[in-house]
DNA sequence: GCCAACGTTGGC
DNA sequence: GCCAACGTTGGC
């Protein structure tokens, strides 16, 4: 079975890519997600696929580099803290509701891939963070379009794995 | 700061 | 189960 590709929304004063990539070395759960459509594509992502790290809110807003899962999703702890901002009072150990993957930093971006350079790309157009309107914070990415950007940001085939 | 688009909630 | 009201997202 292949590899699967996301794009995942950040709003970048919250948390960036530089933040992901200061916390290189540790895994970063991806939490906080209060969606139940993102929180389904959470669920789905497998060990070694591939995040396009997208910064919303941001000047300008559009993807900043490459992030991957670690580890498939497990109970968002967040949910089940009272003192958090994403508690969820309805999130029990037994039934937490809301999942996150762990992530890594892999790439950030020598420069940002923005909007509008997505949408001046017709083999793009069919991108879900395209669409008027789409508030997902997760969503399924082609593999092509996966591939696309990485050569708009000036890729290599692959950022280079670092051993540790 | 504006506001369109959308998801969620709750009255009925 | 409908749908209006509301809150949030996120580009502009």
């Amino acid at each position: 079975m292949g590899k699967g590709y996301w794009l995942v929304k950040s709003e970048a004063d919250c948390f960036s890519i530089a933040d992901l990539e200061r916390s290189n070395g540790k895994t970063t759960a991806w939490d906080g997600v209060r969606n139940f459509q993102a929180r389904n594509y959470l669920r789905s992502m497998k060990r070694g696929d591939l995040l396009l790290f997208y910064h919303s809110s941001a000047e300008p807003p559009g993807v900043a580099g490459v992030a991957e899962v670690v580890a498939e999703a497990h109970a968002d702890a967040t949910a089940l803290d009272p003192a958090d901002s994403h508690y969820d009072p309805r999130a029990t150990p037994e039934e937490p509701i809301w999942f996150c993957p762990d992530v890594r930093h892999v790439r950030t971006f020598e420069r940002v891939i923005d909007l509008a350079e997505l949408r001046a790309h017709e083999e793009l157009s069919g991108m879900a963070v395209l669409r008027k309107g789409q508030r997902l914070s997760v969503m399924p990415v082609a593999k092509e379009e996966f591939e696309r950007v990485l050569e708009l940001a000036g890729s290599r085939a692959q950022a280079p794995r670092r051993s540790r």
